[in-house]
DNA sequence: ATGAAAGCGCTAACAC
DNA sequence: GTGTTAGCGCTTTCAT
């Protein structure tokens, strides 16, 4: 099947490619048998513009980039799947296309490389940043359009959940069951982990919990990490009754551990886990978790980059969405004398 | 930060645009000095050339597309980000990018929309197309690079994993543990339901087990729709001894089903899964499964699209991945009387 | 070794 | 209402 050219239209329909370019775009200027004449032929050919050449003339490509750390089970996370998905419908309805570009040369200490090089699209979005992104400071000296996925930025648009109190709220319910001894998984150390983390504090010291070094450990937000935090908690000699983890995964390797160590869950032990992937309402028991509007966050997360390239010059967006802590049954209240 | 083209290299580097091209596609007719001065420039303008009107001259855009089905939970599936994994880093390390695309008009009888009309990148990646799915007749028809991934057809280039021979080994391992009753939870009928259930009728038949339509019933390949699939399955008068479902999701389902109802998993009901994601190793029991290499399945995938494009004149390529079984706790030998 | 110029497929002044 | 033409940023003959 041969690709067809406007020239091809223009030339078969006996008119001017300009007058096809009219066609084509639904310019009103154009008389109404010579528009039937021309999509007749646009039809028998099967034309459709190139998609190329228009971007080229118009210097705009209606194509945006998700930029996503080559970590290689990034694609898998809930958080992740439902992000895209969430950004994937907002742009079928636009007329905007997606790219997927894992960046070579991602560095765990400093994020992204600082230059896309190639990378010439509409917008970008760039999802889970390190704080103090090599990316994300060299766009902030550009002036490209832009939405930080998780993450901040005094100039650059982002959007973010609300981790800081949401934590907190999580300790305040571990508290109200009567825990005091409450030990916290972080993931990697990024927003995330360090708001969540600070909502967990803010939680201790509202309750006039004295914070404890030995209760908080890190792992890297696998299931496999989250065992071996939790095996180090519960060797310690004051074990602690909750565990808070920085997501569903850990809390699940968490639960696995305790059960392993003969501690029952939730009897002995409480688990909380944060983000409410798949994999929360299945495990066993049923795991407490903060529900994260993921879907949504993609979804808005499109909108304000294309509000930002339609119009360059709208004041920054920030936007914070709210999570919202599921009780299920992977806690309840602190047993007598331990 | 203000674009620049490669005119302005030409211009300030005192050269046409001619030589420019030269050296940013290390072309060896440059003078080594003349090199080294437009270098210069262009690493003070940061300059880098424009991907469009690359791919308008070059009648090539290196991106490629990835066909998605639109529907809700597709990216959140293991199968797909296991793949997608595979697929991305495949490109990564070659020139190429990737587009994702959910069609609108997608029919869960008719499978994807007939045409593509607007998109034209270099190559086509069809995920999980339907039988008889009405773009890959489309394209059977057209000379556009494309894999076929999970789907056969007799032009097109596609990929896919042995289904049958190991759907039967399935069945051996059950009937080699003593099971007779052996029912069957399929998915969306497609390829892979298909050829799953042909290689269980083909273990039946293999043991001169007759086929028992009531003991084959269909979900969605989601949790819930395996767990009321096993409820059917359970409540008939013969229950089956064991059950093999077409994916993990159902047969975690499964699991769950026979638990309510008081039956012990692997004790008196045995569960076979298809797939092995992340959720087949966490079940409790933990789950018996097929290993299907969905990584691997990308990365070929994409092995083969490149060579296509490359070279539209090579033979049409068929690749088939073999599974594996994978015997874990949630099967065990059939009891005595049941 | 370098430059001038044509042209990829399309759109948008501008002219008629 | 329609055609002519210039040009988007780049590559590539074809001269020199």
């Amino acid at each position: 099947m041969k690709k067809y050219s406007i020239k091809d239209v223009a030339r078969i329909a006996k008119v001017s490619t300009a007058t096809v370019s009219r066609v084509v775009n639904l310019s009103p200027l154009v008389d109404e048998l010579t528009r039937e004449r021309v999509q007749k032929v646009i039809e028998k050919l099967n034309y459709h513009p190139d998609p190329v050449a228009r971007s080229l003339i118009r210097g705009k490509s209606n194509l945006l980039t998700l930029i996503v750390p080559p970590e290689p089970n990034f694609f898998s996370a809930y958080y992740f799947t439902q992000t895209l998905c969430g950004i994937s419908e907002a742009l079928t309805k636009q007329q905007y296309r997606l790219m997927i570009y894992q960046p070579d040369g991602y560095d765990s200490q400093q994020g992204y490389p600082a230059s896309l090089a190639g990378i010439r699209t509409d917008g970008l979005f760039i999802i889970a940043p390190l704080m103090n992104d090599r990316l994300v400071k060299s766009i902030e000296s550009e002036r490209q359009p832009v939405i930080l996925i998780n993450a901040h930025s005094p100039i650059l648009d982002w959007i973010d959940l609300e981790n800081v109190q949401v934590s907190t709220q999580v300790v305040d319910s571990l508290v109200g069951l009567g825990h005091r001894k409450i030990a916290f998984i972080g993931g990697i150390v990024g927003f995330n982990t360090v708001s969540r983390l600070e909502g967990y504090r803010n939680g201790l010291e509202k309750h006039s919990i004295p914070y404890d070094e030995k209760y908080v450990v890190y792992g890297d937000y696998s299931l496999k990490s989250g065992y071996e935090s939790a095996k180090k908690l519960i060797s310690l000699k004051e074990k602690p009754t909750a565990i808070f983890a920085a997501n569903d995964e850990m809390a699940i390797g968490a639960i696995r551990a305790a059960t392993e160590s003969g501690l029952k869950v939730p009897g002995q032990i409480s688990v909380f886990g944060f983000d409410d992937a798949d994999i929360a309402r299945m495990s066993e028991p049923s795991l407490s978790t903060v529900h994260q509007p993921f879907y949504e966050m993609g979804k808005r997360a499109s909108e304000v980059l294309i509000a930002r390239i339609e119009n360059p010059e709208i004041p920054q967006n920030r936007v914070v969405l709210t999570g919202e802590m599921m009780l299920r049954k992977s806690t309840a209240p602190v047993q007598n004398g331990s």
